[in-house]
Order: structure tokens, then sequence, then C-alpha cells
DNA sequence: GGGTTCATGTTAACCATTTAACAGCATTAG
DNA sequence: CTAATGCTGTTAAATGGTTAACATGAACCC
């Protein structure tokens, strides 16, 4: 098989940490810092220093050694790797509440995915308008794919119609789905997909309470002696 | 330190691959199967059925050796592991577009989480109706969380308030925060936080993206030699 | 200039998770 | 009854990720 080109093959969590270096490596740029040591940039986030420098090694010199590293030359950088250095063009697919949601959170924008169409089969929801978008019949979704150079889509519609919208858009050209759909979705492996359970997150939130209640109950019993 | 009750000390790991069991048996049940091989729920969830069997393994005996799971008795288990055997009382803090779709997400009170309250402290929000759930001033939130033994709290207001609002949470009893502010929350050991990232989810799919979209070209390089 | 301090890049040790291997029980067919 | 098959529970090996250690470079002070 053909190498992949530098900076492909990274473990999936040091992947997950890059946007948080990102992000608060903006955070300090806001606030006028120039210069962030691996040990300072680390505490703020609760992660080990060796760690960061360790993820950034994957991908190699973003500073001269012995000096720390450059916020204004850190953020492109690291912006690059992510792939959002031009924005990364992106439609919505189901305007039910989550895709309006959605579609209202304007971070989403700001971060360098400009939503380039909303998408539903709901004549009542077609038309609608969200700072700016407005909801477009789906049979339009192919269109604004291929003349926006659309390569991400955020897919918010029930679980069962999830599939063949998914074969929908990986026929038009999309790269990538972030699936807010409660199923696995089937894809070539050219296309990537990122699932996004709010079920798994809530219960396992409800295990580690469902265990503190009854290290403290323990606790009680403890004392009661 | 006192020691642990049995079935709390899991890996992060197996915590999460829990409700995806659980979803999936339910899924089962509901056509009617009603035993289950380790090797056949494995596949169905594209993981392996050694790894099943050791995760069911920190919490034991699930079945009689040599024979497949029973689904009747599996799901139940799984519920009183997770903690949701009896429903979770639930609210939502911030009623904005994320706030409104959370609470308009049925699926939620159907996975054992009905929200008790919605809550935000802009009067042109408080009274609307979601679901039945009306938006209350955030001045009752500690009343009902007390008066409805609430354990868990949806956050979804802005960064800026997520810290002051979660100290209210967690003085008023509140054990565990979703939290979908993008920002670390300060609690005591004695609350669980899971942090819910957008942001984190689209970046780590844009790089995969970029990497896909890096090999297909050096692919038509290839083939252009 | 030399020593001290603070920094990164890099490698090695450590730890956690995943996967494979296997021992033992239940059922079924011959 | 015995052998073969299919299954789980359990332990061991392999893999992957995290943390510590260290070599080396840059700036600063005396």
């Amino acid at each position: 098989m053909r190498k992949q080109r530098k900076g492909c093959d990274v473990p999936d969590a040091t992947i997950l940490r890059l946007p948080l270096y990102l992000e608060k490596l903006k955070l300090l740029q806001a606030i006028g810092v120039e210069d962030v040591s691996s040990r300072q940039l680390a505490e703020s986030l609760d992660i080990k220093a060796s760690q960061l420098r360790h993820d950034f090694h994957y991908f190699g010199g973003f500073s001269r050694p012995g000096r720390p590293y450059q916020v204004a030359k850190l953020v492109p950088a690291l912006e690059k790797i992510i792939g959002i250095a031009e924005p990364v063009h992106t439609i919505i697919v189901g305007a039910g509440h989550l895709g309006q949601a959605l579609a209202n959170y304007q971070n989403l924008d700001i971060q360098g995915f400009p939503i380039k169409g909303i998408f539903d089969v709901n004549p009542k929801l077609i038309g609608l308008d969200f700072r700016g978008s407005v909801v477009q019949d789906m049979d339009e979704m192919e269109t604004v794919i291929k003349d926006q150079g659309v390569k991400i889509a955020i897919l918010t519609v029930p679980a069962a119609h999830a599939q063949a919208v998914t074969e929908r858009l990986v026929a038009a050209g999309i790269v990538g789905i972030f699936n807010f759909a409660p199923m696995d979705l089937k894809v070539p492996t050219t296309v990537a997909v990122r699932n996004e359970r709010l079920a798994v997150g809530i219960m396992s939130l409800s295990f580690k309470v469902k265990c503190i209640l009854q290290s403290s109950e323990n606790k009680e019993e403890a004392e009661e002696l």
C-alpha cells in the first residue's frame, strides 16, 4: 500500500486533543500572549507537558529547541494540520430541533465550518430561516454539495432514514459525516464518519453518578458503626 | 481508602460501550430474539467477541457458562449497572437553541432520563413550553432539584456563566453534569462531569477528511505517471 | 566565557486496553 | 455413553497510549 502523507497516521487520542490545543491557543492569542511553554499550555488543559510535546512530535518542528512555542506560529500550524486553514464548507441534513439548534450555533461558522445549506423533506420546515440559512428541499442537496464544494455533512435525520441519506451524500461527493443518528452508517473507506451519541454520553455519566451515590452510602454506613 | 463497591472500578472505554450493548439488546428484544452469543452481539457492533466478554467480566455472571446470553436477563442487568433501572430525574439548564433541542429530544425520556425542568435567566424564554416542560426562571432551580430529587443536570448555558451555574448546581445536590459549554468545569471529586464538545468532534472529523483528500490526490498523481 | 536555568525533541519505561488462547460446561448427534 | 460442537469465563499475550527521563540548544547573569 502507498505510504500515507506526513501527519496522517496519528493516534485517535492525539487527534482529539488537537482541537483543545487550538482553542486554548486562540484564547491566549486573544489576550495578547506571544509565547507559551509546553508546561503552561499543558497545565491549563489538565494534561502532562510530556504528552503535549509527544503529540506535537507527530507533526514535527513547531519551534526551535530551547525556546517556548510562539502562539502566532502554532495557531496557523494547528489549523493547517486539522484541515481548517481554509473554511470547510458544511451542510446540515435534517432540520428538526437538533438540526435547527446546530444551524443557530454560530460557533461552527466561527471555528471554520460555514453552513452552506440546511435540508429536509418536511414541507412545513422548508423556507424557515436560521441565521441566514433557509431550509431547502432535500432534492436540492446534491446540487448545493457540488456547486459549493461541500465536503462535510452534519446528519440529524431520524435513524430510519440515516443510511439512505448517507448513500446520497456519499454519491454526491461528501467525504466526512458527523452523525447524530443513533445508528452505525455503512460507508466506503474513503469516507470518514464520526458518531455523536448523546445517549452514550448521558448513560456513561449515569454510571459514574451511581458509583458516587453508592460510595457515599457506604460512607454513611461506615459512620453509623 | 475504602474499597469501592463491586463494579465501579471499570475502565472508561468499557463504560462507553455499555450503552451500545444495551441499545442493541433492546433492539433484539423488540424483534423477539431470546438468546444471543457474544460473537453475534459483538459482530453487530463491529467489535471483537473477546472484548465484549472481557467487558462483561467486570460485572460477572450474566449467564451460565456454555450457554449464550439471555436477552431478557441481560437488558435489566445492564440497566442496573448503568444506573437507569429507575428513571434518573434530570434538568436542563439553559433554554437556548441547544437546550430547546434537547428538551424536544424525547429519546432522553424514553432512555430513562425524564426531564423535570428547564431553566433560564432570559425573561423572553421563561414560559415557553417544550413537550410539557415549561421554561422556568433559574431562581426556581434549587427548589426543583431538591423537591424532585434531581441528580443529573444538562448544562447548555454560555461558557461565561457555566462555572457560576455549576457551583449552584453542586450546592443544590446535583451529582452529574452533562456539560455542553466549551470549558472545563471545576467540581468536587464527588461530582461527575462529562464534557460534550461539538467543536472537538467536527474538527477531528475534519482532520480525517483532510487526510482522505490528500491521499486521493496522491493516488491521482500516481496514476498520472 | 562559563554556569545556571528553562525550554524542546526524542527515546525509553510504564501502564491500560485490546485481542487471542484456552479450560470447562451444556447441548446434540451418533 | 462418547465425541463433537458451541458457548462462556478467565488468564495471558500483544498492542497502543501515557508518562518519565534525558540529551541538547538558547538565553541570561555574573
